[in-house]
RNA sequence: GCGGACGUGGCGGAAUGGUAGACGCAAGGGACUUAAAAUCCCUUGGGAGCAAUCCCGUGAGGGUUCGAGUCCCUCCGUCCGCACCA
């Protein structure tokens, strides 16, 4: 019928104008058929988008097509993650308002996807920067805020004192702001924290339900909530030795069963009874300061030395009264865990070894290893911190470790030690408490934290009464999460403003649902450093809604993550405007059935989204509390890298490669310079090793992008982009054209009603064409996309080696017209979600009158999988000697006996009897010689 | 340091404990062509042999099993995440 090339470039737009005519990827709410949500990670409006992008939402729209195809409502959305800092860095960059560069960007990157054919529902796009979005974000903040999941607190950040900004750790390079330079500072801000921490134990136990979630993520959400089983102990303090005679220190422990152990006791810099020892010892005071010199910046934590300073005050041993514990500072505990202060066992903690092998405090081990003389067994460099008995421990001599450590959290748990007075310090409020003991419903952002500036870093969650303390247990088991609560403040303009109003009389004040959205002022300048919503002359002086006395607007906005926290919520119903979700809606399309997106959101995106989802349903919005049942997270595309001899990068674009034998040598195309080929590495900017997508579609169509994007790698890994792999991808799809060709010209051969049999050759298309649709779907199920392609190029070949075999015209017969015919509908049907546009030409040369994206998924049957023989392989004691060939429904003894008298078999057996002769049937027989 | 993943031809990669190398790329040979491109056919893990066929082979070494790329142990290497979390 054609031998004509096929025009990518005049077919695609062609087939995308059909689909958008009659809106068939529009999705109804109301549509009674089965739901199937897939989603793929929505992206930042940066104005263009990169190869992976077209692999991620390739993948996403191969399973919208599939599931289509498969009878399911599906919904497949699309919108944009607007709010950020590259907005804000365009402004300053370039004079452009953050507004029209993010806007501008949207509509370019929303006609590179559209180029890309994706079966998106676009009637449901929106961004995260139009107030019809964030109204709903703030109204939920204030819910939130309600139900007491939001606080105030003061934090430490990273201060950047030039730009007048905060920075997030990653912006803090060697200790300096990332753009000015500066010498960054540590600064106590009163910022707004979102109470996961309350969750911790949920998030956790949830994760093991998350069964459709890649192992490798599941476990790092669980260390990084970091749940830890321990003991809070109080150390009585020497009174006389305290700076204001203080009597307790309480810390946290997770092996209390090395107390017998202990050489020292360590406090965090930042800890109360280190400040008030402090003020009565300058050299304290600059020891201190100069611990936190060292700044955040990872790098300077991971090589600094451990470093103490003897405070002079002393602890009692809870066991032993006369057992006196020095109490150092140290530059390595850390006041955000536990309770910022430890007891020291240096032969069973590495760090602790450390400190006390610099200030010579020696170290007694109590715990011995298996097979070791506990009379021998001494620690000198390297801590042991495996399992053991216990030794140099009293009434614990001879325990285990668990043994020991239930003992001693039993004793402290009885003991009842009259303290004459309050504890030095409690654990802070908001973790380390399991989560039945918080207090729910309170709201505490308002009620408590109205004056910030007295907001104490770390209030008392324990009653302040004498009595009360001294029917306090010196010891209490307590569960430490490392999750901190989630700081959404950010003194930034392009995001979503935090809608509460600041009165001198009347505290924090929410803004009143009738004045929503709080909208960003567009008359904004960058001109200066800082927020620019902090200086705007008028923005931000407003009348408190409770008394109306001047006050003024909270002037940070959120966290761009909390936009990304509900977004696939919103899409279910995103033209509702009076609430943030319709519950019916919600609560029928959640949770997304399907997740998509990179592995650098493993932890922060997908944990806030979980914790977001809890938070909306405690509050009304949602019904339940997981948002992703399914989750595949793709890996990236990445490229060669070429650079001139100089050491500069160069474009693959200009790059021109040859190969002579097995030797590949790179030359700048436009002037035959020699180039250096280099490491296969992330598609990067700075590298310059990108491929632009526009111009692969340009050149070979979106089609062979989109084939060659799942073709070459299991869809978890990296794969490498390469012009082979391209033009194998664009000549695959030139051999498909022709194969549908020259099957429809076969196929008019076809009765129109199916043969009641089917020659040899005619089965053995059929079975090629039906094997291939099992594995496909079964693939695709499983998105493992590589096989997919691999099965499609199986039964291409099995077609073309078909009509390879037909010499002459009078050897089509009718029954193998109609199995050409059959195998080519099938096929066509097969790469339709791949490849949408050939699929739909193909189609149509088929002589179909339909669209092929409406199409049910072709019909297995299951009998042309099922061979009457089977071919056996045979082995001799697990070796390869031959093949057998018998009734599918042989008997054991009758392929034993047909085994043993092939050739192959005599021959390896040399004459002997076998030992044993093991058939698994359909599978393989093994000689035991 | 802790945790996880991975290691298979020249390359990307296949393989419910059951024929290792599917499928693709690259390479070599051939057909068609004045020639090239495109297309089609053949070969392609290593070694021995005219051949039938045989030997070796999934990072290294052990083990379990009739049978191990796959399961277990030790080691080596690569990649990723977390990192003074008491």
């Amino acid at each position: 019928m054609t031998t004509d090339r096929y025009n990518s470039r005049e077919a695609e737009p062609r087939w995308r104008k059909v689909w958008d005519a009659q809106g068939i990827f529009a999705t109804r709410n109301d549509d009674p058929r089965p739901k199937y949500y897939v989603l793929e990670m929505f992206p930042y409006p940066s104005g263009r988008i990169h190869m992976g992008h077209v692999r991620n939402y390739t993948m996403g729209d191969v399973v919208a097509r599939y599931k289509r195809a498969m009878g399911f409502n599906v919904l497949h959305p699309m919108g944009w993650d607007a709010f950020g800092m590259p907005a804000e860095n365009a402004a300053m960059a370039q004079k452009v308002h953050p507004k029209a560069w993010t806007y501008d960007n949207i509509a370019a990157m929303k006609k590179q996807l559209q180029s890309m054919g994706l079966s998106l529902d676009w009637a449901r796009e929106f961004a995260t920067c139009d107030p019809s979005y964030y109204k709903h974000q703030q109204k939920m903040f204030l819910d939130f805020l309600k139900a007491g999941l939001v606080e105030r607190k003061q934090s430490k950040v990273n201060w950047d004192p030039v730009d007048q900004t905060v920075l997030a750790n990653e912006q803090v390079i060697d200790g300096r702001g990332w753009r000015s330079g500066a010498l960054v500072e540590q600064r106590e801000l009163t910022q707004w924290f979102f109470r996961i921490s309350d969750c911790a134990q949920d998030l956790l136990e949830e994760i093991d339900r998350l069964e459709r979630w890649p192992d490798k993520v599941r476990t790092m959400q669980r260390n990084w909530i970091g749940r830890s089983e321990g003991l809070l102990v109080r150390f009585a303090l020497d009174p006389k030795t305290a700076p204001n005679g203080e009597t307790e220190l309480e810390i946290f422990t997770t092996r209390h069963d090395t107390l017998f152990g202990a050489k020292f006791m360590a406090l965090s810099p930042d800890h109360p009874l280190s400040l008030a020892a402090a003020k009565k010892n300058p050299k304290l005071a600059a020891f201190i300061a100069e611990c936190k010199k060292i700044g955040t910046a990872q790098e300077a934590i991971e090589k600094a030395e451990k470093l103490g300073f003897d405070t002079g005050i002393r602890a009692i041993h809870p066991f032993d009264p006369d057992w006196r514990l020095p109490v150092y500072v140290a530059n390595f505990i850390l006041m955000d865990y536990g309770t910022g202060a430890i007891f020291g066992c240096p032969a069973h903690d590495q760090r602790d070894l450390d400190f006390v092998n610099k200030y010579r405090l020696g170290n007694v081990p109590v715990v011995c290893p298996p097979g070791q003389d506990p009379k021998t067994f001494v620690i000198t460099d390297v801590a042991f911190d495996g399992d053991g008995t216990m030794i140099n421990s009293r009434f614990l001599d001879g325990m285990t470790i668990d043994e020991a450590k239930e003992e001693v959290a039993r004793r402290l748990e009885n003991t009842f030690v009259p303290f004459d007075g309050r504890p030095y310090l409690s654990p802070p409020a908001g973790r380390g408490r399991p989560p039945e003991q918080s207090e729910g419903g309170q709201v505490r952002g308002s009620s408590r934290d109205s004056e910030p500036a007295e907001t104490p870093p770390h209030p008392d969650p324990l009653p302040a009464s004498g009595e009360r303390e001294a029917n306090r247990p010196v010891g209490r088991r307590q569960v430490n999460f490392r999750l901190r609560d989630w700081g959404i403040s950010r003194q930034r303009y392009w995001g979503c403003p935090i809608p509460v109003i600041h009165c001198e009389t009347c505290g924090v004040v929410p803004v009143p649902d009738k004045d929503l959205p709080v909208t960003l002022p567009d008359d904004i300048d960058f001109d200066k450093p800082g927020n620019p919503l902090d200086r705007h002359p008028a923005w931000k002086h407003v009348a408190c809604p409770q008394c109306g006395k001047a006050a003024r607007r909270e002037t940070d906005t959120m966290d761009t993550f909390v936009d990304s926290s509900w977004y696939f919520a919103r899409f279910t119903d995103p033209w509702r405007t009076d609430t943030p979700t319709d519950r019916a809606m919600v609560d029928a399309w959640l949770p997304v059935d399907q997740y998509i997106g990179g592995i650098e959101h493993a932890i922060l995106h997908l944990l806030y989204s979980r914790f977001f989802t809890r938070a909306m349903m405690k509050t009304g919005h949602i019904g339940m509390k997981e948002p992703f049942a399914g989750l595949f997270t793709q890996g990236m595309v990445v490229h060669e890298t070429y650079r001139r001899p100089g050491g500069e990068w160069v474009i693959p674009a200009e790059v021109r490669i040859e190969t002579i034998g097995d030797q590949r040598r790179a030359t700048l195309a436009a002037t035959g310079e020699p180039i250096e080929i280099g490491g296969i590495e992330k598609m990067s900017k700075s590298k310059k090793n990108t491929v632009d997508p526009d111009d692969i579609i340009e050149s070979f169509g979106t089609d062979t992008a989109r084939w060659f994007m799942l073709s070459d790698s299991p869809p978890d890994r990296d794969v490498i982009w390469t012009e082979e792999g391209v033009q194998g991808a664009w000549r695959f799809v030139q051999r498909l054209w022709r194969l549908v060709g020259e099957t429809a010209e076969i196929g008019k051969a076809a009765p129109a009603a199916r043969p009641a049999a089917f020659g040899a050759d005619a089965l053995a298309v059929r079975k090629a064409a039906h094997k291939a649709l099992a594995r496909v779907s079964e693939d695709i199920e499983k998105l493992r996309f590589n096989r997919c392609i691999a099965h499609i190029y199986e039964c291409a070949n099995a077609m073309s080696g078909a009509i390879g075999d037909i010499d002459a015209p009078a050897r089509v017969t009718p029954d193998l017209a109609f199995a050409m015919k059959e195998a080519a509908d099938i096929l066509v049907r097969l790469f339709a979600p791949m490849m949408p546009h050939l699929a739909e030409e193909c189609w149509a040369a088929l002589g179909h009158q339909t669209l092929v994206s409406l199409q049910p998924w072709p019909k297995l049957e299951e009998s042309l999988l099922v061979e009457d023989t089977v071919t056996l392989p045979v082995q001799v004691n697990g070796k390869k000697r031959a093949d057998v060939t018998v009734a599918r429904d042989a008997a054991n003894a009758d392929i034993e006996a047909a085994v043993l008298t092939l050739d192959a078999v005599k021959r390896a057996l040399d004459g002997k009897a076998p030992k044993k002769v093991i058939v698994v049937p359909h599978r393989i027989v093994n000689v035991v010689a």
